[in-house]
DNA sequence: GAACCGTGGGC
DNA sequence: TGCCCAAGGTT
């Protein structure tokens, strides 16, 4: 036996897992939410809701899960849908990539898998998509196995309960996590168990001045035992996010009709519709915008001013946008990423917030 | 392993 | 205001 499994046992041998299973499974049945997605043990609709929540709180996902379900209710309604119409669902959420990875893998499941969620969860794995946290949780709420799923929660409660001071952004810790959920999972409901431990960390055991007086589990937890349970989970800063200037053009021909284009299928607001911008300094940004027209778009036309500056952040990045009108007398034919559509028109077109912005100021003036 | 990939809420 | 945070995954 290695010395790190040698301390794991030490931590685990402090807690008494089945009275801690017993208390937290009961506290479940009694006092957990009614969340949608909770009505169901379909895989797909687990699946689903496990996706959207990646990252992202409760009460943002629930709307765009009941829209999601309604318009993709099934596997094969999702694996036929045009593109645009499942990333225009997904406007808003963010994290693009989570949508166009789904609806990949969902048609490789039509395809290869006969229109059901495989089972094993090494095989489910493999989809685009599916992490090692996205893969447990699906597994074992949806076909009850005992599989580990460590997001952030599991590791805030654990990290509390058996006193563990490991920087939780580091990808060593997640996989010390989930030796330590498997070993609290041998025994119990792993439905209810792994939803039990993640509602705990969502209503009571929260990041900040977590509810210990009120927690199922309180006479468990050794940072509780020693006044700690503030000082866990320990987390490193990210480092501050760049900033880039952008100079963007809202281009309008004499029909009143605006220029979008379709971002690229990778990168960042992959496949998102936007206004054409250009990094640029803040010494150059008209001619940076004209010439930016010109050749990307095949656009001549006329930068009349900055009609508005917005600034927009990102996880990693900040966005600090002069947009600028400009006219053309009449619109080229426009490529496939191109369209030219009136501000109503724009909003069917799926926006990244950034975008959303810009056009909320031009329908205002 | 570190950087990339969105957004909105809370303090 | 600025920072942290939220049911992560990919490269």
């Amino acid at each position: 036996m290695t010395s790190e499994q040698t301390w794991l046992q030490q931590k685990l041998q402090a807690v008494d897992r089945q009275a801690f299973q017993n208390d937290l499974q009961s506290w479940y049945m009694e006092n957990h939410r009614d969340l949608p997605w909770r009505q169901t043990k379909d895989p797909y609709r687990v699946w689903v809701s496990e996706i959207m929540l990646q990252q992202t709180r409760v009460d943002t996902v629930i709307p765009y899960y009941e829209n999601f379900m309604k318009k993709f209710p099934t596997m094969e309604v999702l694996a036929e849908a045009p593109e645009d119409e499942v990333l225009k669902a997904w406007e808003g959420l963010g994290y693009y990539s989570r949508v166009r990875n789904l609806q990949e893998a969902v048609q490789e499941v039509v395809a290869n898998y006969k229109a059901e969620v495989p089972k094993d969860r090494k095989v489910f794995r493999k989809l685009k998509g599916v992490g090692p946290y996205t893969s447990g949780a699906v597994i074992s709420i949806a076909f009850d196995q005992e599989e580990p799923a460590v997001d952030g929660n599991v590791m805030r409660v654990f990290s509390r309960i058996c006193n563990i001071d490991e920087d939780i952004g580091k990808e060593k810790t997640k996989q010390l996590f989930e030796q330590v959920q498997a070993q609290f999972l041998e025994g119990a409901k792993p439905s209810i168990f792994n939803q039990a431990i993640m509602e705990l960390g969502a209503l009571i055991c929260t990041p900040k001045s977590p509810g210990c007086l009120l927690c199922p589990v309180q006479n468990h937890c050794l940072a509780r035992a020693e006044g700690k349970e503030e000082d866990l989970p320990v987390k490193s800063k990210k480092k501050a996010p760049s900033k880039k200037t952008l100079s963007v053009a809202v281009v309008q021909d004499d029909a009143g009709r605006v220029l979008l284009r379709k971002r690229p299928d990778q990168g960042l607001l992959a496949g998102m519709w936007e206004f054409p911008h250009v990094e640029s300094s803040s010494e150059n940004l008209m001619n940076d915008a004209s010439s930016m027209l010109l050749k990307d778009h095949d656009v001549s036309a006329e930068i009349v001013g900055e009609i508005q500056y917005v600034e927009h952040t990102f996880t990693h990045l900040i966005w600090k946008m002069h947009v600028h009108r400009a006219t053309v007398r009449e619109a080229p034919v426009p490529s496939e990423t191109e369209v030219w559509v009136t501000l109503d028109e724009a909003a069917l077109y799926a926006l990244p917030v950034s975008q959303q912005k810009i056009l909320r100021h031009l329908k205002g003036e």
